[in-house]
DNA sequence: GGATTTGCCTACAGGTATTAGGCAGGAGCA
DNA sequence: TGCTCCTGCCTAATACCTGTAGGCAAATCC
């Protein structure tokens, strides 16, 4: 009768693994029972519930989302940190569907503020600083980025650019080339 | 005995109102049955599914989401036009967040296109023919606008302004003349 | 080596999805 | 008016998911 080992770190792991397999909202306590072979009520005790399991999981692929983001803008600047930015944003969003749809998760006020999601925020504010952006806009900037980042991931990834063409990569090229056109200009002001 | 009179119509709007009170995803057959006052099994007759009673939701949001962008658009062009269209966008999300939801379910291919959703992409197309955009920058565009304003309404339904000045709708115009200054640019190469 | 704690288990209660089959009341016809 | 059929909602039953309560055995502590 070997123990699993359960943990909630192991827990939340196994879990945005299943939820880039089967989808964020087919991630159940159940299936996660089952793919540990143990029984479901076991994992109660290293869970509070089934949204709990959902919050870790969705706190596990921000962080790891913002640690891509941070390594990929590390020494860019201008343009070339703006494209890094989206870039890793659509690629985690590629390789991991699940995870990224965690990360979307409506967090409540408290643990928003204590996730990576602020982390996210700074560092599109640090690439906005390359453009010399003055408040208000630099706000209304972080909003549009996005906003256009999230949006075209989300489309992306619900199979609406599968069936047409251009591929969509050419359309995410020419889109962070006008986010760069527009703040270049906004900065000019 | 009276007989509630169920119908898939009757059950689409009924869902959709649901929707609108308690999330896309907590519109569920048997929420839907209370509110009818009649129990669960009855309404397969006329439902082939729970998701079927989604699908049927979203096509019905997608209609009653072009009616309206149609409506607004008319006879306006230009800024002008584009203006109304993402105004048109953000009201029916602000007014009816699980109607919105649904229009975002992902549809099979056959029925994507039967569906209101052309409708959008000719709308959208109609409103970038003012800016005389050539292929494939028209394409481009199109996948831009739908990313910038389904992201927008999405963090903005989602809670990601709400606490933080300057006001969303400051934001929201701002990014609407960025739109409209790049697709200005895009058309005078 | 005995007591305690830890970690997974069984048992159970409640909710949702879905299928099969029943019954009653209204519609059509004599 | 009375008979039949059909429509529309019903009960019964299965399966799966969430969550709680309490048990038991292995690991740990003294």
């Amino acid at each position: 009768m070997d123990r699993p080992g359960l943990t909630p770190e192991r827990l939340t792991r196994a879990g945005a693994e299943l939820a880039d397999e089967v989808g964020f909202d087919q991630v159940t306590v159940s299936a996660l029972a089952r793919r540990f072979d143990v029984r479901v009520p076991s994992l109660y005790s290293h869970l509070k519930n089934s949204q709990d399991l959902r919050i870790r999981i969705a706190l596990f692929a921000l962080e790891e989302l913002a640690d891509r983001v941070a390594d990929a803008v590390a020494g860019r600047a201008g343009r070339d940190a703006l494209a890094a930015f989206a870039d890793a944003y659509r690629d985690y969003a590629r390789e991991h569907p699940g995870r990224y749809a965690a990360a979307r998760l409506r967090l409540g006020p408290e643990t928003a503020a204590a996730s990576a999601g602020v982390r996210h925020a700074q560092m599109a504010r640090a690439i906005l600083r390359g453009y010399g952006l003055d408040e208000p806009d630099a706000t209304h900037a972080v909003r549009m980025l996005g906003s256009v980042f999230h949006g075209y991931v989300s489309l992306e990834l619900a199979g609406g650019f599968e069936h047409s063409a251009p591929a969509a990569l050419e359309s995410w090229e020419w889109i962070v080339d006008s986010l760069d056109a527009v703040l270049r200009n906004r900065s000019a002001r």
